[in-house]
DNA sequence: GTAAACTATGTAGTATAGTACAGACTCAAG
DNA sequence: CTTGAGTCTGTACTATACTACATAGTTTAC
C-alpha cells in the first residue's frame, strides 16, 4: 500500500501517520528504490487499533507497549502481564466514566423534572451531589 | 481553609492547585490582608470532581464548562444541553473502553489456554482479532 | 525576636500529541 | 517532456497539562 491509500482508508493525516511511525507505533514499512513508503495491509487495522486505544485513554507510549507484544514476539507470560496491567488501568478508567455518567444523568433528570424546557430557570450544579433547584 | 489544608485533604500539588485556579476551575477564593488564599470548603469536592472527570477523559477546558454551570448560574436549558453533550462524549469513550477490554480479555484468555506460565512460548497479538499462537 | 514552615508571584522547562510549513524529489498522464 | 499530484526530509510551531525553580514576603513556635 502506498501512503495515499493508507491515508484514505484509515482516515488519517499524512503528518500524523509519519508521527506515529516515528514513535514506533506502526508495523515495518518497506521503501521503494526512490524512498517511497510501502505499507503492509495490516497498517489500516493498526491505525484503527491506535484510535480505539486512544479513545480508551491510553497514551501513545502505552499503545506502543501493546503493539510491541506483536512486533517483538514477546513471550506469552510477558504479554499476559502487560495486558493484565492495561486491563487494570482500563477498569479504573471505566469507574471514573461511570461516576461521571451517573452525575450527568442525575443533573439532566433533575433539569427535566423541573420542566426546564424553554424556561430561564436557574440551576445549580454541585459536584458531590448534582442537583437542579 | 488555607492552602496547606486543601493540599492535604485533596491530595494535590501546590503548583497544580494554582494551575487549576489560573484555568478558572476552582470556586472563588478569598484572600487575607496579606494576600494568603482562603479556600471555600467545597474546594476539596471540586478537586475530586476534576480528578474524576479527568479520569473519564475530559479536558480541563471541558471540565471548566461543567464547573461554570454552577459558577455562573446557567439556565436549566443551557445546563442540560451541555450535560447531554458531555454524556454523548462519554458514551463514545465507553464504547472504546469496552472494545479495548474485550481485546485484552481475549488476549489474556488465549495466553492462559496455552498454559503460558513459566514458558517462553512466543505469542502474537493481532489488532483486529487478538490471539496467541 | 528569630528560625522554620508556609505562602506569594513570576518565569521557565518538560512531556505528549500533534500540526504546519519549506524545499526538494518522483511518478503518471496528456 | 512537462506539469501536476504525490512523496520525501527536516524543522518549527501549537495546545494541553503540568512541574520546577527563584525570589520575596508572612506566620507560628520556641
Amino acid at each position: 500500500m502506498k501512503t495515499k491509500e493508507v491515508l484514505v482508508q484509515a482516515d488519517i493525516d499524512r503528518e500524523t501517520l509519519r508521527f506515529y511511525e516515528s514513535k514506533g507505533l506502526l508495523p515495518k514499512i518497506k521503501r521503494t528504490d526512490s524512498g517511497y513508503r510501502i505499507y503492509p495491509d495490516e497498517t489500516v487495522n493498526r491505525i484503527q487499533f491506535i484510535k480505539t486505544a486512544k479513545g480508551a485513554g491510553f497514551t501513545l507510549k502505552e499503545i506502543r507497549e501493546l503493539a510491541e507484544l506483536k512486533e517483538k514476539g514477546a513471550t506469552c507470560k510477558t504479554g499476559r502481564d502487560i495486558a493484565t496491567e492495561k486491563r487494570n488501568e482500563l477498569k479504573i478508567k471505566m469507574k471514573a466514566l461511570k461516576k461521571m455518567e451517573k452525575a450527568l444523568n442525575n443533573f439532566i433528570k433533575a433539569c427535566e423534572a423541573e420542566g426546564d424546557v424553554g424556561l430561564k430557570r436557574k440551576c445549580h450544579l454541585s459536584f458531590d451531589m448534582i442537583a437542579c433547584k
